[in-house]
DNA sequence: TTCATATGAATGAATG
DNA sequence: CATTCATTCATATGAA
């Protein structure tokens, strides 16, 4: 499927000239500029279906036509795949006995530790070994949250933008959900007059960053 | 020539010895066209944002009649409802902007302006602002963990089973000042080129940052 | 192809 | 501030 991740290198005959044309690291920067400009052209888009469809209201007319379609979509750039560490089975191995020893919080000292030993086995960095074990304790944790609630009530949740709801994300958030909207949320809200109000309802907590006036 | 310019960090990641085609010279061509792109949608967002208020606060006398609803949904709960707070792309761009600008911590008060300029472009509030650099601030540290003094990274390693890489993020670079134009700070900016001098708005940007008036 | 899932990585928020 | 937790995003892989 990603064999031609680099299509940059087309006319290739034989063999897979296999060459980064860029690190990965502007890669990234690129990646992150585009997105930034594609999804305000989201937001654009959006903007404009709402003019039109008052427009459309008066004329009669309909014009609502997608005049974006952009080669990436911020649900899903296509732009470039970075490629992710994948553990060898030896590493693994090895990082599933850590696991069970029960040490479950490696500090900093043992990840070095960690990451040293698995190298022999393989490319990795230290990062890679937190990320593991951070995913892997979280993980664990949830697994043991599907203890079947048994939740009698149905609540209605009507607005399931995610139409796919397979992950048991059963879990409970005891915080208050504070209504978020999501990025492109320029749009929805107030469009009247009074679009560019500032809202400074912050939902502070009670610490916050300052107990007191530090000036 | 000068294709090795760029203290990029990564010359041999795994197995695959690339060439960097690209040169700070061209990376930063291509930068600043991005920039200029995102100027202008950013532009034309705020233009559209005011054209449709426009429209709508004259309903009364070309309409008349309350039907600007046509997707947007005031009230639409259906958008998207997440618990936790999500940049957006632009209040992303300025907070990395204030954050280069090495101004390090953020007293309570500029907090205060950051969250009033960035609540322009979304839901925000100062406590997000304040984890925001909180955040920035520790994971940027922790990117110094990954270089060993005597690790001679030179040689083509191609034994390893495991095509993995090292995790380069994009914000490789410390906040010194970077000869190069800073992250496409597509606010407050005026676009150079006065593309679009649409600026009905002129409430945009009112205090902005710059008053530093930090005990 | 498309969908579903596992999982590495990113990150907002919480805790010390 | 330093760490950790919790959630989400993105991608690789396999099944339908």
């Amino acid at each position: 499927m990603e064999e031609e991740r680099r299509g940059g290198g087309e006319g290739v005959a034989e063999g897979v000239l296999y060459v980064k044309v860029m690190t990965d690291e502007q890669m990234e920067v690129l990646r992150r500029q585009i997105s930034v400009y594609a999804t305000i052209c989201e937001q654009l888009v959006e903007m404009h279906k709402a003019v039109t469809a008052q427009q459309d209201s008066l004329a009669g007319m309909r014009l609502g036509s997608l005049y974006c379609d952009p080669l990436m979509t911020p649900g899903g750039h296509k732009i470039t795949a970075r490629q992710r560490w994948t553990p060898t089975p030896m590493q693994l191995q090895i990082l599933e006995s850590i696991f069970d020893q029960g040490n479950g919080t490696p500090s900093k000292q043992k990840i070095k530790e960690i990451t040293l030993e698995l190298s022999q086995h393989g490319q990795i960095s230290e990062t890679n070994v937190y990320n593991w074990f951070q995913n892997r304790r979280a993980r664990s944790k949830r697994k043991q949250t599907a203890h079947l609630p048994n939740n009698s009530e149905s609540e209605i949740e009507a607005d399931d933008e995610s139409p796919n709801e397979k992950k048991p994300k059963s879990e409970k958030h005891t915080h208050e959900n504070l209504p978020r909207t999501d990025a492109l949320s320029i749009r929805g809200t107030q469009t009247n007059s009074d679009v560019l109000s500032v809202d400074p309802e912050p939902n502070l907590r009670q610490g916050m960053y300052a107990s007191n006036d530090s000036s």
